[in-house]
DNA sequence: TTTCGTGCAAACGCTTTGCATTCGC
DNA sequence: GCGAATGCAAAGCGTTTGCACGAAA
């Protein structure tokens, strides 16, 4: 289990009610949320939040390092995941449902750009139809 | 040298000025250009257009399976290439400027997903930080 | 008390859309 | 002439911001 309120005080941030709860959300959950789903999730806790209290709670955790944030194709919305996990994802064109996917084509690659580039992050995503919108 | 003109007919567009104009950028540019790249490009050549033209018809040649809209993390707007290249790309994140990767992930594998999904595309990309931001 | 967090409403940037006009075969 | 393409202006959507109030150390 981990100390939510230790890692909020860790980088500068006060330990509030709606921040606990958004970074417990990304513990809890195994695939990465919008920050409607965040604000869903207050509601079904009874919790009342604004919108902008998300965002600013969003940028906050990201720039303590605690998130990430990722855009998928064919939507305009961003999600985000907590940075520790490292997974990358299937994604179907057609009813846009996400999976994750055991495989990382860095796993056993060491240098991929030349000396003048340090690469700190990479994205792998894979796009295809699910066997449910293959049958249409 | 592409016909442009036969493309545009190939997916059942007229193939007007405005249309060869921004199909042909896309042959000319070897990165990814956003909506607005386009545009400039159209005043440069001292034409005239109107944004939603240009989106229209960046919807349309994704209909129509020529191009294809990648976005990149960090930054809220689509960029689009045509869809023929297969290229990944290497961006810095400090200054956000996007250079072509030599290297494809999957150029030496078949099958990454179990038999409930057809994979069609994929998305590589590598972050990190260029030599000038790395100094700072 | 002083700082930090929040709600609210307005603004923002990119993209989309409705409608009237114009274009191209 | 007819259907398709365009310009224009307004709307849409996710996200950000300014400001005033409220909570916490």
């Amino acid at each position: 289990m981990v100390d939510i309120k230790q890692q909020l005080l860790e980088i500068g941030l006060k330990p509030t009610a709606a921040r606990r709860l958004i970074l417990s959300i990304f513990y809890q959950s195994a695939m990465p949320v919008s920050a409607e789903d965040i604000y869903k999730q207050f509601l079904e806790n009874g919790q009342n939040v604004n919108l902008s209290t998300i965002y600013r709670t969003l940028e906050a955790l990201k720039d303590g390092g605690l998130i990430r944030s990722l855009t998928f194709e064919g939507s305009d919305k961003a999600l985000f995941e907590l940075k520790q996990r490292h997974t990358h994802y299937l994604m179907c064109l057609g009813c846009k449902k996400i999976q994750p996917v055991d495989f990382c084509p860095l796993k056993d690659i060491q240098n991929i750009s030349g000396q003048n580039f340090t690469v700190t992050e990479h994205r792998f995503d894979l796009y295809g139809y699910c066997q449910d919108c293959k049958n249409k």
